[in-house]
DNA sequence: GTCTATAAAGCGATAGAC
DNA sequence: GTCTATCGCTTTATAGAC
């Protein structure tokens, strides 16, 4: 049983690497076999669904990580300011300073954002009410915490997309930066 | 001889959309013969490079609209504040309020970043310094001047992306106000 | 300059042995 | 549960007729 979980985890950590790399059109399953080091037929057993379910399962993957470690944070650290200051750490740490791209937002301006619509609606939704929460009770009012929160989390994909762009990962800390300075917590 | 330029900017148009609608990955020569009208034969005689090659005339052919269009006038225009306003209006209109993508940017996250990485560089500095110099001519310092540039094009990056994720296109609206609300002009 | 035919490789997906 | 072999289709690119 835990073996099973721990196997589907690899997997999933393999699938989450490729498809951030090459994006869904550009991934092949003889691509993820090879970093997988799985072949076809155990890819199938697990996802039966193929390439559109293995991405399907990555959304799921990076969406309860985020839930984990960002969102509930958030919402429910007693101190609200800190919470927002570790979601710019998490942030930094997790885009490894715009080196590393989100995939939600890639998929976002992709093809397949129909396809994934449903889960990349809700990774986006709730990013932004968890971090309205924490803005609320860090002292802004309802209507201007979910303005702030909209406001950081497009600023924080623009900073990933200037950084790939430039391939500086320093403009990448001095967008989010800013952006921090700018609510004035 | 303006037969020929009007042909091949025939083709560039068809082959724009279908780069920005599919990705680089997901453009099949299939695909772009049929919206172009074109048979393979055609293309490569127009692009001996192939793919690649088509590309890379589609990101100089964005880069050349935008150099006239919104880099060309934020640097000459006698008033600056009104040629700042205009590139939000162009902006707003060209991206069609978050509906169509910005495929500078989304080759920025993909894997082909590498590939086409001056011609992305190029576009990304272009704009920054144009809204720089048009920033300082409207009484921003110069260091001032070039770190709000950053931020502005930042968030409109940002704001294709979430108006893409949400399906939405009021956001980007809301975002851009926003943006142009804190440059204070 | 545009077309069709085709080559050679890669694709997602399936079947079936073990 | 994992593998190899294979199907049927699509891919990029080329060749050559017109």
């Amino acid at each position: 049983m835990t073996r099973l979980v721990n196997e589907r985890n690899d997997v999933l950590a393999a699938l989450r690497e490729v498809f951030r790399e090459y994006g869904y059109a550009g991934t092949s399953l003889a691509l993820i076999g090879k970093r997988s080091g799985l072949g076809k037929g155990s890819l199938y057993h697990f996802f039966p669904g193929g390439k559109e379910e293995m991405a399907a399962a990555v959304l799921d993957d990076i969406g309860a990580w985020f839930e984990q470690r960002m969102f509930q944070p958030l919402r429910e650290d007693k101190d609200p300011v800190s919470a927002i200051r570790g979601m710019f750490r998490t942030a930094d740490e997790y885009f490894q300073s715009g080196e590393r791209i989100c995939l939600v937002g890639a998929f976002a301006l992709s093809d397949v954002r129909d396809s994934f619509a449903a889960r990349i609606d809700a990774y986006f939704v709730a990013w932004r009410n968890a971090l309205a929460n924490a803005l609320n009770r860090a002292g802004k009012n309802p209507r201007r915490a979910r303005t702030l929160a909209e406001d950081v989390i497009c600023a924080i994909q623009g900073a990933v997309v200037s950084a790939r762009a430039h391939n500086d990962s320093l403009i990448f800390n001095r967008l989010l930066k800013l952006c921090e300075k700018r609510l004035e917590l």
